[in-house]
DNA sequence: TTGAAAGCGCTAACAT
DNA sequence: ATGTTAGCGCTTTCAA
């Protein structure tokens, strides 16, 4: 067979003998040479297709085996039209808690055949307008992106897709498509709420500033409203920058009391900064839950082997994760399902060792 | 112009006016009927490339986002023979060193166009090979992967990779072709030198049951050549197996302290077990660093606000990440460079408050 | 059970 | 500065 003539490059010609042949990527073509078995043939053998006799079966995995021969997925999916990515979304993987998110993907995936692949936005919305065009562009056959704020543009998009689309992590909102998450503004007023029984009164509430971070907003505004409606107000709030960290719920703790030395209960805006808050209580030898009371938010299992358990609610994250996927792997196999697919997962409050 | 005939799906028909129209994603060519320009002049828009004019690139630039456009990168690869992707493989996000491996990636490959895109090896050498395999099927531009030790299979798909492979974490040994990290036998003889010049003299060991934890075992390796090289064993060890964490550094700490009470001196495989280490002999009152020393392994920021800071040798993760993306970027931009770059970062040991 | 032909959406190379 | 042509490596469709 004549190889047709190219403008873009010669056909391919035998390598002078005496030197190693460069390093082009096979091919299936050259699977078929060395099998003496059609492209096409050793395209069904390699891919599991059905009506492939047992013994070509064998000579075309021999010889893939043999040379080494890696399928080129890009080309697959381009003949295809399937590409078995899931895009997936997420503020960063410093937070502790998309580590776990992507975990749970991952398991979701499990035998779907699909494969997340991770953007961040480090919580600004013109970077995840940016990461949602990047992923979109490998035209993926699922989004699964975190939060259910995102500028106009990128809800455009997101409808556009051609792909299912599942927001995670909160429900308390519109979405798109999908969405699997919790309520934060929920877990915000059962926080409120376990704090109203144990009979506190002066309440603190440390937080980060970022106006960014929807979940976090809206459960402070759950906690806040709770307690407005037991009549009971936030009587001091602190609230950070960047990063959480032990060493900033140190020091946010510590600028709380100097400022309101009268609180007895402290409800931090996660886990972290509420680990740091507990360590510099214990040190100073607060009494804990009887004098003063903390609560936090994800239930971070790093943070198990702490001095005590803190109270906190428990973001479902794995569970999120895996839900999520579940939702994309369905879609697939039932194209012509609805869609808008709404999982809410209902946290519950560990009380740990830090609430009366 | 006609539409040629194919035998997969008819020519394009207009679509029955009445109904929304299917959510077929577009392509250059409707952005191109849209705009009137050429589908290889939108093209050469929507790369950025030169040599078009200021009016063209207008028209095509507000046709494209009028229309929501989003190219499609699986075709361009196609076409181009360029994927913009790194291949990232590392053994689990669960374990924090990775996060920050992965952040230093990120960082290190800004503004060169490329994505890194993660797969995942839970330490397991056959997961390692079917990572890489599902990963080579992208053809990506690049390789990162975690560690030294890989299957044969494993480094044959890596030489015939056709592209530049960083192995990172580690430089103890012989790399497929560039590598980018740290001596762990030398950290772990830089912790044995410090305890040895600290005077301690019963020294205890924990660590990972993991055999194929190949850093941790090098770390262990040069920590009790360099204490034998001073005359002095390893009196007492103890081995877990699973994920580390705060709770299991205090179980460990209990058990091998009931074992071999006169122990003097700890040594972590990693920060996480030490930090639970720390609080449990914090807890009952240990004189640390007096009567028994601590130390770990990793630098982990997250532990920063612990009631003492741990002695720790810092394994350099941002900055592995960091400069294994530079040479996979720099390679690319020089294709004729020879390639084989051995990059041995020095980590140096941070004595925290937990070493005399 | 196997093979042949066409083309997925884009870009390299060439032509203008 | 813009357009034309061919084809990247697969898979779909159809034929044998």
């Amino acid at each position: 067979m004549m190889a047709p003539v190219s403008p873009r490059r010669p056909p391919t010609l035998p390598p002078p003998a005496s030197r190693p042949p460069p390093a082009r990527p096979l091919t299936l073509r050259d699977v078929s040479a060395a099998s003496g078995v059609s492209e096409m043939t050793v395209s069904r053998v390699l891919r599991g297709a059905a009506d492939v006799s047992e013994a070509t079966r064998a000579r075309v995995r021999e010889a893939a085996a043999r040379l080494g021969y890696v399928p080129n997925r890009i080309a697959g999916a381009m003949a295809s039209g399937r590409v078995p990515l899931v895009a997936v979304v997420v503020p960063s993987l410093g937070n502790m808690v998309f580590p776990e998110v992507l975990a749970g993907i991952s398991e979701g995936l499990e035998g779907s055949g699909l494969q997340p692949v991770v953007g961040f936005t480090d919580y600004e919305p013109g970077r995840e307008e940016a990461a949602l065009f990047d992923m979109l562009s490998w035209r993926p056959s699922g989004v699964i992106v975190a939060g259910l704020e995102h500028t106009e543009a990128a809800r455009a998009m997101l409808r556009r897709a051609g792909c299912p689309v599942v927001e995670i992590m909160d429900v308390d909102g519109e979405a798109v498509d999908a969405a699997v998450g919790i309520s934060h503004a929920r877990a915000g007023r059962l926080t409120a709420e376990a704090i109203l029984a144990s009979g506190y009164r002066r309440v603190g509430f440390l937080g980060t500033k970022m106006p960014l971070d929807h979940r976090a907003r809206k459960r402070f505004e759950g906690f806040r409203d709770r307690l407005a409606e037991a009549g009971l107000p936030i009587a001091a709030q602190e609230l950070y920058e960047g990063g959480s960290s032990l060493l900033k719920g140190r020091e946010m703790t510590a600028a709380i009391l100097a400022r309101a030395r009268d609180l007895d209960v402290l409800y931090y805006s996660n886990d972290m900064i509420g680990a740091g808050g507990l360590l510099w209580l214990l040190e100073r030898g607060a009494d804990i839950p009887g004098t003063v009371g903390l609560a936090g938010f994800n239930g971070v299992e790093l943070l198990d082997g702490l001095p005590r358990r803190l109270a906190t609610v428990d973001a479902c994250r794995r569970e999120i994760g895996r839900r999520a996927a579940g939702v994309v792997a369905r879609r697939l196999q039932r194209p012509e399902a609805p869609g808008g697919e709404r999982v809410e997962l209902t946290p519950t409050l560990q009380r740990g060792d830090t609430l009366r």
